[in-house]
DNA sequence: ACAGATCTATCGCTTAACCAACATAGTGAT
DNA sequence: ATCACTATGTTGGTTAAGCGATAGATCTGT
């Protein structure tokens, strides 16, 4: 009943997709065209179009898979929403934030607020789906409204934690607990 | 009047090699199969033979271009057949054996029969080609007489100081002009 | 304000790669 | 010797990717 997508498909995605990292190293993304992106990835030009409507859309998919393998993959193995879940995405995201500035120095700039976009959605799907699981007994709203906050919230105080760095993250995040309401 | 080659065979044919050689570093060429080749290329077993005949004839072309590409490529600059040629050519040869012998550990001997096919041939197309134009005034038989006695020589050569490097590589290339007349 | 150039996005047609299926051959265990 | 298993090539039908052409948008210098 799995999709079974066609090889090809994904191939030419990723190589679509690592040309455009690539090339996000060394120029700034407003100074690559779509023609650089594909020859880069030896694909045709037209071909794009076949996986993405433009470069943003591009831009927008990188990042948001970027986010789920690094960040919320290796934290979909806990079993419940916790200090220590709390705690180990609040690391990732520090970590992520810091890693894409170091990889593209030149376009961080520009892609701040689809990172910001993009990675509250995603926390916050992901804290609703923990949440419907943990708390089955909280309506559907409830349950909405405890994910949007809890990611807002976090994704807002690692990007606090990001602009001074005197407190240890560790401290940090105990502080923060102090504000969440776990049940 | 160009061929004009489609993209996709020549992605797909690196790919392929690529997957050969990345391979050939891990494991001895008669423990990997043609479906362990392709899928590490992510291309369908079908699509191999487009390409190639069989195992065989992959490893074959593999070794062909990488001896164009490392050896004879940095030397067709030259502007004749010279003792700066021959000793281009002779160090080339070196550093090329001993880096198949560290690529590829495990399948280094199993390889050496076809490398020295391989090699000798394309240095006697090569010598050939430039004998030809040099000696305009020689006949056809004599400038591939001359080709194949230099190459097979050289090659000769070359697997011999490889055997005991007592000798620095620079001094054993005089000996080896001591024995080559070149008009 | 306009002309020339470049980039974007789409279209119909062609082709290389995919796939499932098959026949064949080699290998190993009982 | 026989069976089960795995690898090799091959084939016909299907699909993603390549290509040239095109119309419209955007940029740039004069």
């Amino acid at each position: 009943m799995e999709k079974q997508i066609d090889p090809r498909t994904l191939r030419t995605r990723k190589l679509i997709m690592d040309a455009f990292i690539e090339l996000s190293t060394k120029k700034d993304f407003k100074d690559f065209t779509i023609g650089d992106i594909t020859s880069a990835a030896t694909v045709n030009r037209a071909t794009f179009y076949n996986h993405f409507i433009d470069k943003y859309d591009l831009l927008e998919k990188v990042l948001r898979e970027s986010v789920m393998r690094e960040v919320l993959q290796e934290v979909s193995t806990h079993e419940g929403i916790n200090e220590e879940t709390i705690r180990a995405i609040f690391i990732s995201i520090i970590k992520f934030q810091t890693s894409i500035s170091n990889q593209c120095p030149r376009s961080y700039e520009a892609f701040t607020p689809q990172i910001e976009t993009i990675f509250k959605n995603e926390l916050q799907a992901f804290f609703s789906e923990w949440a419907q699981k943990q708390w089955s007994n909280k309506n559907r709203i409830e349950v909405e409204t405890f994910s949007v906050m809890l990611s807002w919230s976090l994704y807002g105080a690692a990007m606090h934690w990001m602009q001074d760095h005197t407190t240890k993250p560790e401290d940090y995040v105990k502080q923060i607990m102090h504000f969440i309401k776990l049940e």
